[in-house]
RNA sequence: GCUCCGAUAGUGUAGCACGGCCAAUCAUGUCAGACUCUCACUCUGACGACUGGGGUUCAAAUCCCCAUCGGAGCACCA
C-alpha cells in the first residue's frame, strides 16, 4: 500500500493514530532537552592562559543556551591553579569576560581558583583526617613503577598524625618542588591505572601572576581536586566537559564519597578540529605569536574569538553554529563554511556594498566623457553612492588576464565598453545600456576611480592590496560587501589608507 | 601494556534509552536552473550516508557479540 492511501486507509479507522504519526516526527532541534529535578547550575571553566578560542566558544555557548533556557545559573570559574607551566595570562582573565558577553553569555558569578586556595586546603585537611588522603615522598617514577604494578607505596599507610605533619609542611612551604605531594587514596589495584591514588596537590615556587596572590602558595591543586571541590562549592548540577576528562568523573567521585557530597549530572563532548585551522594549542599560538608569525592574538589567521570578531562574525553565528553542533562524544573536524553562511544570513541584509580592486590595472576608455556613476548602496535597500569616472578607470587584473581584445563588457553601474587593447589596456564607450548585458550576455566587471582609496585587506589567506571607491572610509567598525570579493570588516582609516579584514565571500 | 569512549551523505547533525512510523531529518557543500547591472542574497531541482561480519526477531540505523577504524586517559598540565 502506497504511504498516501495507507494514511488515507488509517484515517477512516483510527484518525486520532494520524495526528499522533505527525506529532511524533518533528524533531528536537538544537540541543538536547534536560530532564531536572533541581535548578541548573552550570559552570563554564577556562584556564586563562590565552585568550578565549572558536573552542572555548563552544563551552561559552552551550553552557549559557542552556542555562537562559532553563534559567539557570551560569558561573565562570577561572582555573588557574598552574602558576609554572601553563601560567595564566593577566590580560586573559577580561579577554573572557569580554568575550562571553560579546556571545550574549554574560556569567552571573565570576569566580578564581587562585583566590580560593585555602579553602581547597580545608578539604584536603579533611581528607586526610578522613584518611581519604596520604603525603608521599616517592619520586614519580618510582610511583609509577608501584602503581604499575598495583602495589601500595610506603606512605600509603604511615598514618594520620604523620600524613598531618607532613601537610602542615607542605603548605608552609618546609618542601622543595618535586618532594612532596598529597595523593587521593582510591583503590591501589582499580583495573583502570588512570583512578589509582592520584595527585591533588603539589609544590609550586613559581609566584602566581596575579599580584593578589603572588607567592602566598606554594601548595597548588591540580585541576581533578580543585574542580572536584570547586564544583561542589558552587552548587554546580550539570558538567558539561570533554571526553578528554571523562575519567576525572572517576577520580573525583573518590573525593564526593569521602566528603560525603553529591556528584554533579555530567555530559560530554568530543574533541573539535577545524579545517581552517588544523592543530593550534594555545601554547603554540602563544609562541608563533611571541615569533612574529602573527602579528596578535586577533590575527585574523589564528583561531581565536578576538580574531573572529574583528573578522565581523557575528555572535548570533557563532552561537546558532556552536548549538547545531549539538553533545556528541565523536570527535569532529569540521569546516567553517558553515560558520560563514550563518554569518552572510545576518550580514547579507544590512552590508552596504561597494567597489575593491585589487592588484589594479589601469583601463583608459576612449570616447567617453566623464561620468559619475550613481550605483544602489544594497540591492534592495535604498541610497545610492557616487563613484566618480574619469577617463581612465581601475579594474581588477583578474579580470584582464581573462580579456582578448574585441571583447564587450559592462562596466558595473557606469557603461558599456570595448576591448581595443591588452597591453597598454584601452577600449572604446560603446553606449549605456543594458541591452549589451542582456542580449550579447556580456560580463559585468567592477571598477574603481583613479584617485579612489587606498586599501588593504587582511584575509586568512594572505593581504590584498588595491583600491576601493570613497565611502568606504565611512563605514569604520562596520562589514560591507567588496562586490565580486566578499564581505570585510573596516577595521581602520588612517593617512588615505583602509585597513579591512576579510569576514567570508 | 592496562582502561575508557565513539562510528549515519564531502562536512556537521536528527533518529538509537521504549526495534516496525526510516525507501533515514535538517543544515552546509557540490552541480544545474531561475532571479539579479556582484561570482552576494533569494528561489527551484539534483547529488549524497546507517564501518564490516555474525546473532536475536515476523521485523534491526536502533538490541547482543566479534572485527575494523578513530579518539582519549594512565602527568607533581589544564
Amino acid at each position: 500500500m502506497a504511504p498516501a492511501s495507507r494514511e488515507e486507509e488509517l484515517n477512516k479507522l483510527a484518525p486520532e493514530l494520524v495526528l499522533e504519526l505527525k506529532e511524533k516526527k518533528e524533531p528536537e532541534k538544537g540541543l538536547p532537552p534536560l530532564e531536572l529535578n533541581e535548578p541548573l547550575v552550570m559552570r563554564f571553566a577556562p584556564n586563562p592562559n590565552g585568550p578565549p578560542t572558536i573552542g572555548s566558544s563552544r563551552g561559552i555557548v552551550v553552557n549559557s543556551e542552556y542555562t537562559k533556557k532553563y534559567h539557570g545559573k551560569l558561573i565562570i570559574r577561572f582555573d588557574d591553579t598552574d602558576p609554572a607551566t601553563k601560567r595564566p595570562m593577566l590580560e586573559a582573565y577580561d579577554w573572557y569576560l569580554d568575550d562571553c558577553e560579546w556571545l550574549g553569555a554574560k556569567p552571573d558569578e565570576v569566580v578564581k581558583a587562585s583566590d580560593r586556595i585555602p579553602l581547597y586546603y580545608e578539604v584536603a585537611e579533611e581528607l586526610i583526617r578522613k584518611g581519604g588522603a596520604y603525603v608521599c615522598f616517592c619520586e614519580q617514577d618510582v610511583f609509577k613503577t608501584l602503581k604499575d604494578a598495583k602495589s601500595p607505596c610506603s606512605h600509603r599507610e604511615q598514618g594520620i598524625e604523620k600524613n598531618l605533619v607532613f601537610w602542615e609542611k607542605m603548605i608552609a612551604g618546609d618542601y622543595k618542588e618535586q618532594e612532596a605531594v598529597l595523593r587521593i587514596k582510591t583503590d591501589i589495584a582499580h583495573k583502570d591505572p588512570a583512578i589509582r591514588d592520584w595527585v591533588a596537590f603539589r609544590i609550586i615556587k613559581t609566584p602566581h601572576p596575579r599580584p593578589q596572590v603572588g607567592d602566598k602558595y606554594c601548595a597548588w591543586p591540580l585541576l581533578d581536586f580543585e574542580g572536584a571541590v570547586e564544583d561542589h562549592l558552587l552548587g554546580t548540577t550539570l558538567i558539561i566537559r570533554g571526553k578528554d576528562l571523562a575519567d576525572s568523573e572517576k577520580r573525583q567521585r573518590y573525593v564526593y564519597k569521602y566528603m560525603g557530597w553529591t556528584y554533579p549530572k555530567t555530559m560530554h563532548w568530543g574533541r573539535v578540529q577545524i579545517h581552517e585551522f588544523g592543530k593550534l594549542s594555545t601554547s603554540g599560538l602563544k609562541k608563533a605569536i611571541a615569533d612574529g608569525v602573527y602579528t596578535g592574538w586577533d590575527d585574523p589567521r589564528v583561531p581565536t574569538i578576538r580574531a573572529l570578531r574583528r573578522r565581523g562574525i557575528k555572535p548570533e553565528a557563532l552561537r546558532k553554529f556552536m548549538i547545531d553542533l549539538g553533545l556528541g562524544e565523536t570527535d569532529i573536524s569540521l569546516s567553517l563554511d558553515t560558520l560563514y553562511a550563518e554569518n552572510r544570513k545576518i550580514i547579507d541584509p544590512v552590508a552596504n556594498r561597494y567597489f575593491f580592486v585589487w592588484e589594479p590595472v589601469e583601463l583608459e576608455i576612449e570616447g567617453a566623457e566623464p561620468k559619475i556613476a550613481k550605483a544602489p548602496l544594497h540591492p534592495s535597500r535604498g541610497g545610492l553612492r557616487e563613484i566618480p569616472a574619469g577617463t581612465k578607470v581601475l579594474v581588477c587584473k583578474n579580470d584582464v588576464d581573462i580579456l582578448s581584445a574585441g571583447e564587450k563588457l559592462r562596466l558595473k553601474d557606469l557603461y558599456n565598453i570595448q576591448i581595443t587593447n591588452i597591453s597598454p589596456l584601452t577600449a572604446k564607450f560603446i553606449g549605456t545600456d543594458m541591452e549589451l548585458v542582456k542580449k550579447e550576455k556580456a560580463r559585468i566587471i567592477h571598477w574603481a576611480p583613479l584617485d579612489g582609496l587606498k586599501i588593504r585587506v587582511l584575509s586568512p589567506e594572505g593581504e590584498y592590496i588595491g583600491v576601493g571607491e570613497k565611502g568606504i572610509e565611512k563605514e569604520l567598525n562596520k562589514v560591507v560587501q567588496f562586490e565580486r570579493f566578499g564581505f570585510v570588516r573596516v577595521d581602520s582609516v588612517k593617512d588615505n589608507w583602509v585597513v579591512a579584514y576579510f569576514t567570508h565571500r
